[in-house]
DNA sequence: CGGGGCATGTAACCTGTTACATGATTAG
DNA sequence: CTAATCATGTAACAGGTTACATGCCCCG
């Protein structure tokens, strides 16, 4: 489970809310880590508890802003956990599934739903070329610049293989035999 | 939710038992769909009782192996569900959660645990090679095997995805400064 | 001052994971 | 005949998802 640590992480760049974290996620680290509302909530509660992080007292009650800062057992915990050594993480895509299952049925129109998901790479591939021509162009970053870039690449990468495949696998499932 | 999907594919290329189901998933499409015996036994029960599969009454009991079939109506289900929208599956990556920590904490010494990914993923893409190699290698395949094929390249180019990325993390972050 | 949107929170549910148990089969 | 292994199954739990509820704030 990466979501605390996630949390942690953001955290140690700047103190925030619970939705100023869920935006912020959105806008770093969402090609690799997703969370909604509520699990962000329920997770700031436990690093509280956990004594990782503290919600400024100043603000309370529901439909109240409340924000958190990390303290030091949060960041020692922290580089505790990059640390720990875990497997690439598997993917689970229900299209690799459904492309069995035509292909043990016979053509079933998946082509159209390919196409579709198509569109899609290429959008997010311009979306995150755009992001990488504004805020990594220079070459002579700072090492912290260059790691950041590198999920950044990841990102990219596949969003590529993704329209390089889609493209083929269209080319295969026009044969109607 | 695709694993009950999976199974009705599974069963449709040839009927078989809780384990051996299992055993085949783990050659066809462990890349991109996992499941361990406990959700497949589970799984398995609950498309008895929707009607889509039936087991062969001749053999019951624990310990005993129990063979499926698909019934017609689970032919049609997974016909209807083939054709179903969901955009792209998104990857949960904990690595990329680690980088951006080691990002905001300063070197922590991630390189070690790239390097060991590496090795796994050139094992990986050998092993799938070797599969393309051996499967697929008449490129006049029939439309059913060129489908099937489909999934493998997407595995082959995964694989290929992150040996690359992971060369050039570690250039990244031999840097210490 | 009333309504809509935002921030937080509660609750139920589902999938997937882990640990463990039991009956059958097979090897030595 | 016993031990190891295989096939099936039970149970508890954790993370993620969805639906919905509550309180604050600001705009008209």
């Amino acid at each position: 489970m990466s979501l605390p640590h996630a949390l942690l992480t953001a955290l140690v760049e700047r103190p925030g809310s619970g939705s100023e974290l869920a935006s912020r996620f959105d806008r770093s680290i969402a090609f690799f880590w997703q969370a909604t509302h509520q699990q962000i909530y329920r997770e700031l509660a436990r690093l509280e508890e956990s004594g990782w992080v503290q919600s400024l007292p100043a603000e309370q009650g529901r439909g109240r802003k409340r924000a958190y800062k990390i303290l030091p057992a949060g960041r020692k915990e922290l580089k505790r956990w990059v640390l720990e050594i875990d497997d690439p993480a598997s993917l689970r895509e229900p299209l690799m599934v459904r492309l069995r299952a035509d292909a043990a049925l016979g053509p079933t129109g998946l082509d159209k739903e390919i196409a579709r998901r198509l569109a899609i790479h290429v959008e997010k591939l311009a979306v995150y070329r755009e992001i990488e021509a504004r805020d990594f162009a220079d070459v002579s970053d700072s090492r912290q610049k260059q790691v950041q870039h590198l999920v950044l690449q990841a990102g990219i990468m596949l969003e590529s293989l993704w329209v390089e495949w889609s493209k083929n696998a269209l080319k295969v499932l026009e044969r109607r035999d």
